[in-house]
DNA sequence: ATTTTTTTTTGACTTTTGTCAAACGCCTTT
DNA sequence: AAAGGCGTTTGACAAAAGTCAAAAAAAAAT
């Protein structure tokens, strides 16, 4: 991939970056060289259980989610939308096996950065670990608003919230998906949405 | 309070922090000195909802929970042991009024530092923003973890859980507190204990 | 030691959600 | 137009959890 079409793809994910200080322009120009794009199509696993999450990957396009095992069962627990930052947390913060596995919901185009890379990132950069504090702290916030959601008692409670605070989400992910994400069945989520219409 | 005394208090803290990285010696007087010790009362409320959280706390002693109202009801967030880091998260990040209370479950121990001495903070020790990235990547996955356990469908699978992931608060904390951290009611707990034993 | 208060458990009943099987609607393919 | 596939809804019934009132147990106060 030419390194132009490299900087356009990246560039709203950069300005996203820039939200709270601008970035010196090496630092930028560093992660346009470093970054990789991939062209994941719908349906691809792009981490799966048990393997080390070794990459950072960002959303420029498409929806990603990421999910885990309950007996047979599937269970949704993230809605990854662009300029969203994946990582499973706990496997790439701690370099162990992921509990859980990551899925594009559509075609989508991803940017990844290895691990080590970010290392690197950081230590070339140490201001960077001023990016990275906001960043996580963003996470943190946004965690913590998917737990509001799922402390709400009742079915329908949930899924106002989730038309609230994801009003984008609701027209492009399978219901089997939200009603995962909010913790209860396909089945009840439909009765829900009947009584709310 | 004599300075030798405080520094004996934030001690094990100040360890705590030290398990990624060791800290410059200028650092930790730093914290030492701008660090304020604070005896709290059972029941004492820390931050009211409505008001902005303005400072960062650490238990050294003692338990604090997180709660806010949902209709009439209160629904415990978050239950909080010695060294762990206390702020509501959305309101100290963007100053801004909380929508939760903190609490004190027990009489308490606690050290706080203002908002604006963490930005202070940050400024004269930038390798502190490490530690910042470090700390906040922790508690976005114990937040996760949280998230983990509320996704449990059956309240005897929440129980099990939470048994084995916070051995350390069942007989410390009343169980209408730890019912509602679970999202379920405290008469379904009761009844799950007297199934599981 | 006794009383008072708080915490935890129990019982009877209601409401909510889950389960399983089947039907419906819509888009794509042949 | 018919057939197949996928996502969504519906119905009948079962299971789980919530609600309210009261009892029992444990802890704190006198």
């Amino acid at each position: 991939m030419l390194i132009t079409e490299k900087k356009d793809l990246l560039q709203p994910f950069l300005k996203e970056l820039e939200k709270n200080q601008p970035l010196q322009t090496e630092l930028k120009e560093w992660l346009v060289n470093n970054f990789s794009i991939l062209n994941i199509q719908k349906d691809e696993i792009i981490l799966s259980e048990g393997e080390t999450c070794k990459y950072a990957w960002v959303v420029l396009n498409g929806i990603i989610r990421s999910f885990h095992y309950v007996g047979e069962a599937e269970v949704t627990s993230r809605l990854m939308t662009p300029y969203h930052i994946i990582i499973s947390p706990e496997s790439f913060y701690t370099q162990t096996p992921a509990f859980e596995s990551l899925q594009a919901l559509q075609p989508s185009v991803l940017a990844r950065l290895h691990y080590q890379q970010l290392d690197l990132l950081y230590q070339l950069f140490p201001s960077f670990n001023y990016v990275g504090r906001r960043l996580t702290e963003y996470y943190l916030f946004i965690t913590e608003r998917r737990l509001h959601l799922l402390r709400k008692q009742k079915a329908t409670d949930k899924y106002k919230f989730f038309l609230e605070k994801y009003p984008d989400l609701i027209n492009e992910v399978p219901l089997k998906y939200i009603a995962s994400f909010l913790g209860i069945n396909q089945e009840t989520l439909s009765r829900v949405r009947r009584k709310i219409k």
